[in-house]
DNA sequence: AATACGGTTGCTTATATAGCAACATATGTA
DNA sequence: TACATATGTTGCTATATAAGCAACCGTATT
């Protein structure tokens, strides 16, 4: 159920392309996109279960896949997790893995300097994409994963991609889902959240107090390319009780130095 | 050719695993698995002549692994790339995830302090993966991709897998392939490779000195679990001729350190 | 304008797969 | 020990599905 929404929003985001027909190929894709960060091992009749095929089918399927290494099977509890494979091909995301590998020591300097979590986001379809993560040694911090998506509306990095990308992708969004609440804090309001644009233009960041998580902050800065689209977001996320207004401003000149940091290594590079 | 080969060693290394009878999941595998570090692009034309079938099947293929996100298009070449959803479903490769998230930031400090490129790899059948890479700032560094797979003989991660973890580990390796030279220096002789070993353990640290890459050295530590069982090693490489013994030695000390620093972290949460 | 090339689509036949049931294996229970 | 339950694998056949061809479209090249 929730799979074949998943798919149809893919579907959606792209807008091109065709329903698929390829029926074997998307219960496997089916049977791939049902792990996730919170369920990263489930057993075969648990997929066939929920998503209503026969058990010999993801059986068979799911054999295919561990021979090609996008599957594996946990020796310990039996059950299946995402495969080498997996990782060694989604690794060639674009050309984006060369950014990633760009950010990563101006990300770890950054939690160096603020001491919170710092992650790189990239636009996917309706939604923001994190690509890098570094997290904060310090206990109290805010946990983000690679390859989580987060919403346009909700978060820092999201408004950013809002603000700076084309004006439709604000249309396209709203039209699909609406602006969901996700906190009493959600800027649910079309209108109310593109007040906030100028003052992000102005700035040159953008901003989040709880409106995605209860508790979670983060501030966002733009990575343009050398065309002036954006083309990234490294966002500083952190718990708001323990930031004031000094630190907030801190975390800012940071982040948005990173930014810039980023933009100038990926220019001197031919990327 | 060579991804039926790729697909055949997946087999081996795997061992359990009947061949796959899936055939158009195969297909769509092959296509997935055509891509590359070395070759991130490809059109449809040429997946279809390299691979040996038609154009209408690569095209129908790609069109659903398209509306899946696994394959997107590159608007400006118009050619076939990776797509985010393999990256999000990469991302979930193991628990093994919650290592990389940790190890980034040591790998930052390591790179900060010996000047060179860092890295954490793991053992993925008869092959190291690299999971985590942080480049050196330096110009003059080797470059090493997360996804990329390199020999157990050669490298001085590989080496140490050999060495910890389990003895059949090299038969395995050897009656697979070989030791095969990559470059004059390799060690092409299981006798003169294990005579290595005893210092490896005396030193708890390996080195590889031009044997994959002709210039190009390494020092790589093990990462251990509360058990023993060798889990990951973390990797410094750079280049031959900038490193004298002093330097060296400080390589060593650093790169020891940060194993250390990794299995410490990975210890006091829950892993 | 003509040609070549890359990509998509319609159609039909051959075949690969879905679904069932039987079997196998592991785990729990009386 | 035997019985019961749950999970995973395999054999079989009807039928849904994909392969292969050719036609077609669009774009670039001459």
């Amino acid at each position: 159920m929730s799979l074949i929404s998943e798919k149809n929003a893919v579907t959606e985001k792209t807008m091109t392309i065709p329903i698929s027909e390829r029926k074997t190929l998307d219960k496997a894709m089916m049977i791939l996109s049902a792990f996730s960060l919170e369920r990263p091992e489930i057993s075969i009749s648990d997929l066939s279960h929920e998503l209503g095929m026969d058990k010999s089918i993801v059986s068979r399927l799911a054999s295919s896949l561990r021979s090609w290494g996008m599957l594996e099977k946990n020796p310990v509890t039996g059950r299946l997790r995402i495969g080498s494979s997996a990782m060694r091909i989604g690794s060639l995301f674009s050309k984006r893995s060369t950014m990633v590998e760009f950010s990563m020591p101006l990300l770890a300097d950054l939690v160096n300097q603020t001491g919170h979590s710092a992650h790189l986001s990239i636009l996917d379809g309706l939604n923001t994409l994190v690509v890098s993560t570094v997290e904060s040694p310090n206990s109290l911090r805010v946990i983000m994963r690679v390859g989580e998506q987060r919403d346009l509306h909700a978060t820092a990095a999201g408004k950013l991609f809002l603000v700076f990308s084309s004006p439709s992708l604000i249309d396209a969004a709203y039209k699909a889902t609406g602006f969901p609440a996700r906190t009493p804090l959600t800027i649910t309001s079309r209108e109310e959240l593109q007040k906030g644009f100028a003052r992000i233009k102005k700035d040159g960041f953008a901003n989040n107090r709880g409106e995605s998580t209860l508790g979670a902050g983060a501030i966002a800065a733009p990575v343009f390319d050398k065309e002036g689209n954006i083309i990234a977001a490294i966002s500083t996320v952190f718990p708001l009780n323990i930031v004031d207004a000094h630190r907030r401003i801190d975390i800012e000149k940071n982040t948005l130095l990173s930014a810039h940091r980023l933009k100038s290594r990926l220019l001197e590079s031919k990327f």
